[in-house]
DNA sequence: GTAGAATACGAGCAATTACTCGTGTTTGTC
DNA sequence: GACAAACACGAGTAATTGCTCGTATTCTAC
């Protein structure tokens, strides 16, 4: 997935590089949308010449994936729920979840010109698999804890649909002014909470 | 919003021409997606040259715009509910609305391309607006009805939500195949019922 | 029938953009 | 210090694409 095929030998200031790379394709996704996003755009943002960019990265591709890499790794160190501890109430084990994924969401601007897309090229779901893979994984395994008597279908089903309900609504929550965004997250909630009551 | 400032008058051939370029657009769009889909793709799949295309379109954009008139007419003709007759239960008045929504979304490929995306350049906001409009304020007199009790902050704020959450499972339901689609749509009419059930 | 408007063509322009390549500099290793 | 590998540059290239323009044909109004 990297630049290289025989792995490059990154010196500290390469891997510095990358960092400064991988900031300013975020922020440039962020304000650009992925397809608008330039790849001499994000050299620029980040210092750098359009000839270094291509020695880490083979292409614009490669540059996602490795941003969706780095985005799955933070997502990994994001605790989604009351930490071990059993929650009293679907309520809260529905907040421990939603209020981590809003402020990733709002830190993280490049992260909904990745993901946060219904219309996705093909070459992009690949590069995007890595933080899709990680999400739903961990989103299963919360619903099956809620719901441990739904079968495999039906919670994959219910899986997907609380994960589109999630995403269909996180546009709007990022964009609302703050006091209008505590509202949006808590309707967010309360359909999430009202629809996990009503599975059979 | 058509190609001329001062409206050309057009001939029975023109008109028809307008109608094969639409066509042509919204089988485009939904293809490759709003950007990806070329105008001379458009003219092509027209069976007209590049140079006639923009004999009727002033630009890219115009073409969507045109386009979003186009849904939002046929919205309109589009009954979202009982007809008339008072619905029932909550489950019967959701389900009025949802399965002619999905049929529309199954039967114009190129709707989803243009609306039911997270992420839109400004210029197309614009472009969409009629069909936007047109759906706001039919949900919004759906869901009044249903809940007159609430204010208009509410109320702005229920239709959002609710609309997100349809827009959010769509591309789900839409490219499921058909046994899995039934039960998708019903997992979207529960959610939206247990939602519009707890909203106090 | 004729003038003018509408329709039609398609080669090609101007701008954009992902990416390359030749060249030069810095760093790690011995 | 010498050598190779990594890093860096940025002008340039090939391809794409929205759109134009000169020209030719068809329709409508009188």
């Amino acid at each position: 997935m990297s630049a290289d095929s025989q792995e490059t030998k990154r010196q500290a200031r390469g891997r510095a590089r990358i960092d400064q790379i991988l900031l300013a394709a975020a922020e440039t996704f962020g304000d650009l949308g992925y397809e608008s996003a330039t790849t001499n755009a994000i050299a620029a943002r980040a210092g750098i010449s359009p000839g270094s960019l291509y020695q880490f990265f083979k292409n614009k591709e490669d540059i996602a994936h490795a941003l969706s890499e780095r985005y799955a790794e933070q997502l990994s160190g994001v605790e989604l729920g009351t930490g071990g501890v059993e929650p009293a109430t679907l309520e809260s084990a529905v907040h421990a979840a939603i209020v981590p994924i809003v402020e990733f969401n709002r830190a993280n601007p490049g992260y909904k010109a990745l993901f946060a897309r219904t219309d996705m090229p093909a070459s992009m779901r690949e590069a995007v698999a890595p933080v899709r893979e990680n999400l739903h994984g961990r989103v299963r395994v919360g619903v099956a804890r809620l719901l441990p008597h739904l079968d495999d279908g039906d919670l994959e089903r219910t899986v997907l649909v609380v994960m589109h309900m999630v995403q269909g609504l996180m546009p709007l929550i990022v964009a609302a002014p703050d006091a209008e965004r505590a509202a949006l997250i808590r309707e967010l909630e309360r359909s999430l909470v009202a629809y996990l009551r009503s599975v059979p």
